[in-house]
DNA sequence: CAATTAATGCAACTAAGTTGCATTAATTAA
DNA sequence: TTAATTAATGCAACTTAGTTGCATTAATTG
């Protein structure tokens, strides 16, 4: 069950993700929000947000949980199989829009992929 | 720094990765073995292990660490930037041999990459 | 505007992984 | 073989991301 109520504590969150394009973890979102939010409902809310297909969620490299706006996504079907770049220096994640290419494995199905890709970012170079 | 001393724990760390040909999680690894060994040592050892070019880490589809016996690497070179698939049935983990061909990102270098392929194995299918 | 109930805050909890420190045991040199 | 050295271990306490239960609050609906 996604959100029902357009409550403060969602709209909050919804802003933060329209007015930066990257991806965000839960993690600094408590650390902006927690003044004008708990954390519990921040979890919360993310995740209502996630079963809308307004975002996606992935981990990061420590194993943290991030969270990026969807493109084309909806509570019907995640088109979030694109990898993401994490900048090893100021730990930024990007969604790119890059495709990988995953090769079909003898004897398993593969239905979901997780790519994290690690390195240099543009501004950090 | 890797491994100095050939412990009673450090045999039976090694040992089960010698006997199972999949990866094996840390919390699995201190299910096997709190009797024998404490969880701490069981990270310390890991870690070590990793130094000396034994095992390579990743992280599963929970964030959890997991842990497989490398080919071929050393510890001045860690050759583990092969993908790993963890069946969503049961939940074992295998190091893929299959080569993911990560595509050059503009304006930024990739160092290191994470690929997780999630789906049923040939058991559980 | 009152009734309904989704959403929130709070405190307490869970669990993976880490740290500090006293103790033990593997190694080395005598 | 033994004593000295110090790497490795065990233990308890801690850290922290994320979760749960429950009483309270506030968005929505009629």
């Amino acid at each position: 069950m996604g959100i029902l109520r357009k409550t403060k504590s969602v709209k909050l969150l919804v802003d933060e993700f329209e007015k930066h394009s990257t991806a965000i973890s839960a993690i600094t979102l408590i650390e902006r929000l927690h003044l004008k939010m708990n954390k519990t409902t921040i979890y919360r809310v993310l995740d209502k947000l996630e079963d809308d297909g307004f975002l996606h969620s992935f981990l990061g490299k420590n194993g943290h949980k991030w969270y990026a706006k969807c493109s084309g996504c909806s509570s019907a079907v995640h088109h979030d199989v694109h990898p993401h770049f994490q900048c090893s220096d100021c730990g930024k994640v990007d969604c790119l829009s890059t495709d990988v290419l995953i090769p079909t494995i003898p004897n398993r199905t593969v239905d979901v992929s997780q790519i994290l890709l690690q390195g240099t970012c543009e501004e950090c170079l």
